[in-house]
RNA sequence: GGGGAGAUACUCAAGCGGCCAACGAGGGCAGACUGUAAAUCUGCUGACCUAGUCUUCGCAGGUUCGAAUCCUGCUCUCCCCA
């Protein structure tokens, strides 16, 4: 093999865990390997990238990679790390998540590999005409009830509740292990931490049922150094979707993880050799403010999960909004680069009418554009002092008209650093 | 089927007739300091023309001058026994 797999992700630190053999398995043959997507929700996020790139580092260490989406799964609802019941969803959403998960998926693996090429399968396929006698006989007899509630998932779950379904989701996505080992002799799933109680289902029943070999591998959870959870802005989830999170609050969402967090995801979250990654690291101790760890980070994700062209605009707007610019650099933008700069940002179109009369702060803030959402508000980040026009700082007694607008069009607004919001006058 | 406990703001969690828009903690937001970092400090965190008002404590009624706090019914959750 190519690369010692459970090497190179050892010191990237993906993984947290595998079954005695895995290593071997994988330097001794070319396999594959599978992890499951849950069609949760029509776009992937952050947290997501880490099994994708689970997937590219088996491809590319010269194994096949299988992205499994959960069509049936997902149906069932994995009570992994959940603290109560999941909601079902509808037919109808759960076939646009499908589809949504997909085309992301598609973008990461190649399919076009002459020795390897990636394989994407959706479990429904193999769920859909089982019927539910035959599954409890053939796969249900081989699982005890009592090895299945030793697992975590459902220990953790005894005291406040579970229900039958929930509980049975780790025999289905274990038949799916067994399933692709028998049809598509995959030997490996990965996955992350918390589906470490679902794979060795699977490989239970792969060793019982069929008696073949088969193997797990689990990278740890990704964690943010001040315990928060990762995956998360302002705004909530980061999405890989641009119509979720646009490219430049995804561009900003990496350059602003913190020093201690930026040395753990570049080892995760890139392709860069270890070397490449110490002298980084290095330089990047030297002088922490020139932030070189969270930019390369930022700019390798971008312009993967994006493109190129989505980075440099992100770029470009991130200088504006935090380089040295003032409030003659933003008037001085031209129409074109003010909306290209400003795509990703919330924004309102208001009547050109209602800048006639001038206009106050909380109405523009509140009423006008909906940025904020009171009045209150409005009041409180006043007496913070937190709001901002067109880069410069504002109180109450301002008021607003057409000289304010940019372009004789538009108006940034702000709240403290790092939220803006543009009102496209028209 | 029998017995018990409970439902309070984003979360946890006090309060048990007026001093409660509701202690405290976490989270969130903002300000200062910085590097659009971390740590730290400070303020804010129901709404309303910043002035007292108004609507909130599972839901619906009732008692009272006055209720999150008492009574009745309903819904839901958990625990114990069968």
């Amino acid at each position: 093999m190519k690369v010692d797999l459970v090497k190179e992700l050892t010191w990237r630190g993906l993984l947290q865990d595998s079954m005695p053999g895995t290593q071997e398995a994988l330097n001794k043959e070319s396999i594959s390997g599978y992890i499951g997507f849950d069609p949760t929700a029509d776009s992937l996020h952050v947290g997501s990238l880490v099994p994708i790139f689970l997937l590219m580092h088996l491809q590319r260490a010269g194994h096949t990679p299988i992205a499994l989406i959960g069509g049936a799964t997902g149906m069932v609802g994995d009570p992994s790390g959940k603290k109560a019941e999941r909601q079902l969803l509808d037919k109808e959403t759960l076939d646009k998540n499908i589809k949504g998960v997909r085309a992301q998926l598609e973008k990461f693996l190649d399919f076009e590999a002459k020795a390897n090429p990636a394989k994407l399968l959706n479990n429904y396929d193999w769920f859909e005409s089982f019927n539910f006698l035959d599954f409890i006989r053939d796969v249900g007899k081989h699982i005890s009830v009592n090895y299945m509630m030793a697992k975590d998932s459902v220990k953790s779950r005894l005291e406040t509740g579970m229900s039958f379904t929930e509980f049975s989701y780790q025999l289905i996505q274990g038949y799916d292990f067994y399933y692709l080992n028998k049809n598509h002799n995959c030997k490996l799933q990965m996955g992350g931490s918390d589906q470490w109680g679902n794979i060795v289902t699977g490989t239970e029943l792969i060793r019982r049922k069929g008696g073949a070999e088969a193997y797990a591998l689990i990278a740890p959870l990704v964690t943010k150094a001040d315990g928060g959870k990762f995956g998360k802005s302002e705004e909530g989830n980061v999405w890989l979707d641009p119509k979720r999170t646009s490219p430049y609050a995804f561009y900003q969402f990496w350059l602003n993880a913190s020093d201690v967090d930026a040395e753990h995801y570049i080892k995760i979250f890139t392709f860069l050799e270890q070397p490449q990654i110490e002298e980084l690291i290095a330089k990047h101790t030297e002088s922490p403010h020139l932030r070189l760890l969270q930019k390369t980070l930022a700019e390798d994700l971008t312009s993967r999960v994006h493109s190129v062209e989505a980075l440099k605009m992100a770029q470009k707007a991130s200088q504006i909004l935090f380089g040295k610019s003032t409030a003659d650099d933003l008037k001085s933008l031209d129409q074109q680069s003010f909306l290209e700069v400003f795509k990703g940002v919330p924004s309102k179109k208001i009547e050109k009418t209602t800048l006639n009369s001038s206009v106050s702060v909380i109405d523009l803030f509140v009423k006008h554009s909906g940025f904020l959402s009171s009045n209150s508000e409005a009041n409180r980040a006043l007496k913070e002092n937190s709001l901002s026009v067109n880069k410069t700082k504002i109180n109450a007694e301002n008021t607003f008209s057409e000289s304010n607008l940019i372009n004789g069009k538009y108006l940034l607004l702000q709240r403290g650093k790092k939220k803006y919001f543009v009102v496209e006058v028209g």
